[in-house]
RNA sequence: GGCGGCGUAGCCAAGUGGUAAGGCAGAGGUCUGCAAAACCUUUAUUCAUCGGUUCGAUUCCGAUCGCCGCCUCCA
């Protein structure tokens, strides 16, 4: 029974979709404006998480991910550039798809981007201000909060006590709004400059929340199942977002709100001005791998906070490749016809153990000890070569179905022997015969410096490349 | 000021009203020509501090200290 915290209950709630066996998602992507720094990886492995799980439980999932590419930052360093939105943006969105693909997150089924959907946007605005739920000031058209009784259902913020210390902060004077928590749908240029979009409710540009709400409803329908994105999100995106949509139709808008906590840099906040940013680039140029990252990232659970420190990212580097050591020696294992009836029980029991863990809110900590517990077991079981033939087939499989969420084993293609490095093995396993140690020992650092490992195990000479 | 989250071994951390998962690092051992890999053993009488509730609390409640997030036309 797979269950989540539900932001808007506050609860932990089994899932029950609209429709059975169909999972709608939809997940507030990494901003484009800059190169995503870890932190907005550990929400889009998070979602990643999300969809393959979904689908490992045997939900058809559409899964919708936004990109946002109107919006005032964009705007600005785009003029500040010279260059259009789409030239401007167009670097970051292919830095953000390398990235993506480098950690092995699964790319979504649809990615909206704002630009292509303003008449979606217009002709949610024109609804809202049929229903009375927006006004027209200026130029400019704003959601009238005071329409929606319910505001603040999700970020259970309480206008009434937090007014005294916000309010300073708050330029009323600076807009003509009714209220100040009102919130701009269509913004009116200002200056000719400016990108605008021509539109019935007039020339302008759309506010960042309104984009979320027609894109998730124009791919996902009015009411859909999950939607997902950073924990800085709650207030006040998604807050919009609800009011936007459920004021809009009537009906209820998101079933289940999963939020992603932060990550934190050496226990403090990841900020350009303590100088500990990094991106995924910097970690990788320091030599970690993209494994160790998403190791990383997904081995604490979506729900707390996770402490980034480059120790913690060494010890993730060793045990994602002590993890594809495991799969590659058991692919490469002798094994005997039957089954080992105590393996097969360890076996079943990690399927388990994983799933209740996965199936808890995807406590990810719990499924990789489950994967923990099965590889000490199963090691031992090879070293004394009790793996039988369909154990081996069952392992495979499972790990294959571990994989299938958690993405860390990797593929592991063995690459055809090259006969260079095969005839060096050759040439020492002849000189160890002879008990030639000391050429042995040569031609093992020789190949240790062209990145060729060996070990020696009692069936022969295995070699990986570092 | 308002709201919410967190504080568990050297490090990253899971978790629970009934006596502390897992990973990394460390120590000893097995195996090995030596290594590597793997395995075995070992590493928190204790879960920020102080009170309270309870037969029993790390887990519930209160206070204190420390850290983090949100409260902004910031994604």
């Amino acid at each position: 029974m797979l269950r989540f915290r539900n932001t808007l209950s506050g609860k932990v709630e089994e899932f029950r979709p609209m429709n059975e066996g169909e999972a709608r998602l939809y997940y507030c992507g990494p901003t484009v404006w800059d190169y995503g720094h870890i932190g907005n990886f550990r929400s889009a492995i998070a979602a990643d998480i999300v969809s393959r799980y979904l689908r490992f439980k045997g939900f058809k999932v559409t899964h919708v991910m936004n990109i946002t590419d109107v919006e005032d930052r964009i705007i600005a360093k785009s003029q500040e550039a010279g260059l259009s939105i789409d030239e401007y943006t167009a670097k970051y969105i292919d830095a953000l798809w390398e990235d993506f693909d480098a950690l092995g997150c699964v790319r979504p089924d649809v990615v909206p981007r704002a630009t292509r959907h303003i008449p979606e946007m217009v002709s949610l605005i024109e609804k809202l201000l049929e229903t009375n739920h927006a006004y027209k000031s200026d130029g400019s058209i704003y959601y009238r909060i005071a329409s929606f009784p319910e505001y603040g259902k999700l970020s259970k913020i309480n206008f009434e006590g937090n007014k005294a210390g916000a309010s300073d902060r708050i330029d009323t004077d600076r807009y003509d709004k009714e209220d100040a928590r009102d919130f701009a749908l269509w913004k009116e240029p200002t200056s000719t400059s400016e990108p605008a979009w021509d539109a019935s409710i007039g020339r302008g540009r759309p506010g960042w929340h309104i984009e979320c709400s027609a894109m998730s409803m124009k791919y996902l329908g009015e009411t859909f199942d999950i939607h997902a994105g950073g924990i800085d999100l709650v207030f006040p995106h998604h807050e919009n977002e609800i009011a936007q949509s459920e004021g809009a139709t009537g009906k209820e808008f998101v079933r289940y709100w999963i939020h992603f906590e932060h990550l934190k840099v050496e226990g403090e906040t990841m900020s350009k001005s303590k100088g500990n940013y990094y991106t995924f680039r910097d970690v990788a140029a320091k030599g970690y791998s993209a494994g160790a990252v998403r190791y990383f990232l997904l081995s604490v659970p979506y729900n707390k906070q996770i402490n980034f420190t480059f120790d913690a990212l060494a010890g993730a580097e060793k045990t994602v490749a002590s993890l594809k050591d495991f799969k590659a020696r058991l692919g490469e294992a002798k094994t005997t016809p039957g089954i080992n009836e105590a393996l097969h029980a360890a076996t079943l029991e990690a399927a388990r153990e994983f799933e209740e863990g996965m199936d808890d809110d995807l406590n990810t900590s719990v499924a990789l000890a489950a994967i923990h517990d099965l590889t000490r077991v199963v090691n031992t079981a090879l070293a004394r070569k009790k793996v039988q033939e369909e154990n081996k087939v069952e392992l495979l499989t499972l790990l294959g179905r571990f994989d299938s969420v958690l993405n860390i084993f990797g593929d592991e293609q063995r690459e055809m022997l090259d006969s260079e490095i095969q005839s060096l093995i050759d040439d020492r396993q002849e000189a160890r015969r002879r008990r030639d140690f000391g050429r042995a020992d040569e031609i093992r650092i020789e190949l240790a410096s062209r990145g060729i490992v060996l070990e020696d195990t009692k069936d022969g000479v295995r070699w990986k490349r570092k």
